[in-house]
DNA sequence: GTCTATAGACGGATAGAC
DNA sequence: GTCTATCCGTCTATAGAC
């Protein structure tokens, strides 16, 4: 009873600080993080300004949140993709890496493209609070990709290869409208670009 | 006489504006659009905010003209280089390209970062205004991959292969560190994914 | 948990002196 | 061309009622 109680009671907090976090991640999305105003923030969730400090300790850690929940959203949908894909060869593995991460950008989340978007141009808190989990997130790559250039993969052309179709995955929030454009189009544009067999030192 | 002295005296105004436009594309660059307040701008370059009205309109009116010379910077150097270069191969061409773009980009213009970052976040008369100036550019690029992949090319193919080169190319300014990377490196990187032969339709 | 009310700072823009 | 002075709006954040 009193578990029953003491494990309701925080519910309705929880459920309005879901519900501020998604309206956060489409401002933070469409306007950027300047621009996003707590007071429009809290309007569109349907409560005043001051209301949202009851959840949040400030706009930074409001931000924070979102743009952290953007990278563990894309970067767990990637490695459960591939766990459940199983023993598949290393150039599967990074194409299916490369069609998740489009397709959970594109279709689930505000907040993946929140946190591209608006990273550069964050308090230098927030950028630092962020680092450990975008740091997590790269290593997860570069494990893919290790494998699929070999065991004796330099590790700077890793890195650049990384930085090439990630580079190429996140710019399509520039320009992919998915009324003309389809996922599976453009991840067989950047597969075609990786030979089965990625010989040469280049 | 009265000639020299009408040519003249623009020559002032024309060198401080120069300045407001040089600073602001740092600072935009860095801090974002919203984030530039006017009041800085014009400390770093030595005046008082009200004083930049003189040369421009409105803010919103200099964010365009930072932005508009990002582009055609980058345009111009790389089609200056591909006349110098001659009558090389498709594909040559197309190395180069990204070789100039990507130079460019690090070494010499602040405006073009500044562009590529703040785009998403400026007022909508701005995108609107800077429309035109972006689809030529993307012209540019249109045509050296069609005459890469073959005057046969699928449409489609050469777009997506132009976001994912471009892409691949803007997305250094999250991550190219001067003091470790090299632009050489990375185009290289980039170019190894091009075969000389870009058969197949996918 | 959410409200009202407001503090306190800063934003873009304008008018008129020099 | 640049300055001073200022209008007026908006912002984050806080305090205290309910």
């Amino acid at each position: 009873m009193i578990e029953a109680i003491s494990t309701r009671r925080p519910r309705k907090a929880q459920v309005a600080r879901r519900e501020i976090l998604t309206v956060a991640a489409r401002m933070m999305r469409e306007r950027g993080y300047a621009e996003m105003s707590l007071r429009d923030l809290a309007a569109e969730v349907g409560m005043k300004a001051g209301s949202l400090y009851y959840h949040f300790a400030s706009k930074e850690e409001l931000a924070c949140e979102v743009m952290r929940a953007g990278v563990e959203i894309v970067s767990e949908a990637v490695t459960q993709e591939l766990n459940e894909a199983g023993d598949i060869p290393p150039r599967d593995r990074l194409v299916t890496a490369l069609r998740i991460h489009l397709e959970t950008l594109q279709s689930a989340s505000d907040f993946a493209s929140a946190h591209i978007r608006c990273y550069p141009f964050v308090p230098p808190a927030v950028q630092a609070e962020l680092k450990e989990v975008r740091r997590a997130y790269d290593r997860v790559w570069s494990i893919i990709i290790r494998a699929y250039l070999g065991p004796g993969a330099d590790a700077n052309r890793v890195r650049y290869l990384r930085h090439v179709l990630i580079g190429a995955l996140n710019w399509s929030l520039e320009w992919f409208d998915p009324e003309r454009d389809d996922v599976a189009g453009y991840v067989e544009t950047l597969a075609g670009l990786l030979p089965a067999e990625p010989g040469g030192s280049a």
